[in-house]
DNA sequence: AATGTTAGTTGAACCGGTTCAGCAAATGTA
DNA sequence: TACATTTGCTGAACCGGTTCAACTAACATT
């Protein structure tokens, strides 16, 4: 099957290639029975112009785009930064092209690749980290001195990174439980190819470390990212578990997690808070939207977008050298109702010292 | 700023292009020295490699990929078809790249045209409807046999569309309610811009047409398609309403909206099921992580994913041309706790009568 | 009838890379 | 030292379109 190209529509139609490509591009004036037999050996020939031949002469055809590469699609925590991205990209005239990796590092290797060779200008990319030594993708991306953001500071290559203090919020997290009495906290983390998930836990040994209790490695459990992970663990958990060993409070890789536990707890008739406190990750809109709202991190995700948007642009449009900037933004602490001081039965003021704004 | 091209590397590093070319696809062998001279030369001069260029003569640079266009990045319904088309995708070697519209049709069309620029080999579409004659973009598409599949039957065109019988199933869950007692019943209703709104509104509106109740146009309040949206319009519909006004059932646009509706229904004071019954639309995983599990409409997201991307991969890698298929897929009508047959407090078997698998 | 204008078409140059036959220099072999 | 082989590089042809000066035919104007 021999790729049909504008010479074959040009003989089969009679016309020069010149007039051919006169009627893809609805330019200069052709004459309509030309136009109509040009068309009809289009059709016949089942004839698809080939993009990058029209884009080599005419850039314009391009539309200036950018690339984001995230791990995954449904998870609420990308998209909330795709639409961050999505909003400065498109003020700036610029398109956006999504492609999620799904933890797989080989498919994000294609993708990248795929980024250069589709004329795309730049890209903001959540690698996987599974290995140290899995970038060399993105150093091929520097050679060709391609424009990209990390979305995660993977330390062995220098890069744009915009990032999140997870580590701080995380400490700031576990200190209020354990200044509000909780002793024993466990953590249900996030999988192991997101580098987020070991800030998390990172935060959260931290905390330990600075505090007066013992850290234990049995606290960190690895759950995964969605509701029924979260669902399945909590019930695994505390499946063969005596009322006396359970923990106070439960700290979750993120929001989806949280409710997950959430559900399964009520599952079990174990009282949230009463019982034991829940801190969840993200604040996505849910949180607010359950009988007990849930006590989160709050992550910019908007602006997380739109930052990295920005200095994914700007390099575009500089033709000095990459830039390298690092911004770490601030995550905060969202108390609601999922948590509960130990020991202490009433408070007499409301727990809810952050209300989200809009 | 001129553009700088591989010739000016050439020139700089005092080298031929074949021999910039072969470092740059680490092809054939190049002296160290001379590697060296063009990368310095690359780096100096910040030079980037066109992709169209590179893939015109070569086009195995390019992965094949075909481009998902939807609607809305942040809405449970395409990421979880977008989860389908990349399984299907990637079983048959191609790369997905999504792009959301976000409803607005003008940034649909440069998205379209972005995709037969950029060498992608066809498109799922989720078109943005606002007024019947806005497809032009689509024909664009057709003269230049670009292969597509629509999420949407927009009746206007001829296309390859997989869609869902939104409504049957309406139908069926309105039989159901009336069945059951409810008499009055409302539909906070999707977004203006959604086709699918329009098919439950019409599946809402031909329920009652069959029935021996009234219909009237004020039973169809549009909303939205988030929970914010759904919790933010049922507080104001309640709000100036006595209690005999009540309506016995909501059928909402999505499982979005419903749990907004219950949350504020919950603030409210009012009791789901027992004073009112609750549909959801999209059976998204949180509908069953809840108090009130919701009774909901499950559309088989993932099926339609592999389907439309089965169809344009077969389409795409035929001589032939275009096919005009359209699957209609089942929707499935799911009763979980938060609808309650009306004037029979207590019902002996489990109102459950269909529970998720998986 | 001569001239000017416009509509419609042609074909060669061009876009920025890749490819590869062919060549020179360096190295290996007898 | 003569010859064969290998290494490293060159440059022209090529990929499949777009562009546009130049041309022709048709029509309008004087």
């Amino acid at each position: 099957m021999k790729k049909i190209t504008i010479n074959d529509i040009a003989t089969k139609a009679g016309v020069s290639k010149g007039t051919v490509s006169a009627v893809l591009n609805q330019k200069s004036i052709v004459h309509a029975k030309t136009r109509d037999s040009v068309l009809r050996a289009m059709k016949e020939l089942n004839y698809r112009p080939r993009g990058s031949a029209r884009s080599l002469k005419n850039p314009s055809v391009q539309i200036p785009s950018i690339g984001l590469l995230i791990r995954e699609l449904d998870n609420p925590f990308y998209t909330g930064i795709a639409l961050g991205v999505r909003e400065y990209a498109s003020s700036r005239g610029y398109l956006v092209l999504t492609a999620s990796s799904e933890g797989d590092h080989t498919y994000e290797e294609k993708i990248t690749d795929s980024f250069t060779a589709k004329d795309i200008k730049g890209a903001i990319i959540a690698p996987v980290i599974e290995g140290t030594a899995e970038i060399e993708h993105l150093f091929r991306l520097k050679v060709v001195n391609f424009p990209f953001v990390l979305l995660e500071d993977t330390k062995s290559i220098q890069a744009n990174v915009v990032s999140i203090d997870n580590i701080r919020v995380m400490k700031e997290a576990l200190k209020y439980l354990m200044d509000n009495g909780h002793s024993r906290i466990i953590h249900f983390a996030g999988p192991k190819h997101a580098s987020h998930s070991y800030e998390r836990i990172d935060g959260f040994r931290r905390a330990y470390s600075e505090s007066h209790f013992a850290f234990n490695s049995d606290m960190i459990i690895h759950v995964g990212a969605h509701i029924e992970d979260g669902h399945e663990a909590c019930l695994d958990y505390f499946h063969n578990r005596s009322r006396e060993d359970f923990p106070t409070a439960i700290v979750c890789y993120n929001d989806l997690v949280a409710l997950g536990v959430m559900s399964a707890l009520i599952e079990m008739k174990i009282k949230v808070p009463d019982e034991i406190s829940i801190v969840g990750n993200d604040d996505i809109p849910f949180s607010t939207h359950i009988p007990v709202s849930l006590t989160t991190i709050r992550a910019p995700l908007l602006e997380l977008g739109t930052r990295a948007a920005e200095i994914l642009i700007n390099n575009i449009e500089s033709s000095k050298p990459l830039s390298t900037e690092n911004i770490v933004l601030d995550a905060k602490f969202i108390i609601r109702e999922s948590t509960k001081p130990l020991r202490r039965a009433h408070v007499s003021q409301p727990l809810e010292v952050f209300q989200a704004s809009n």
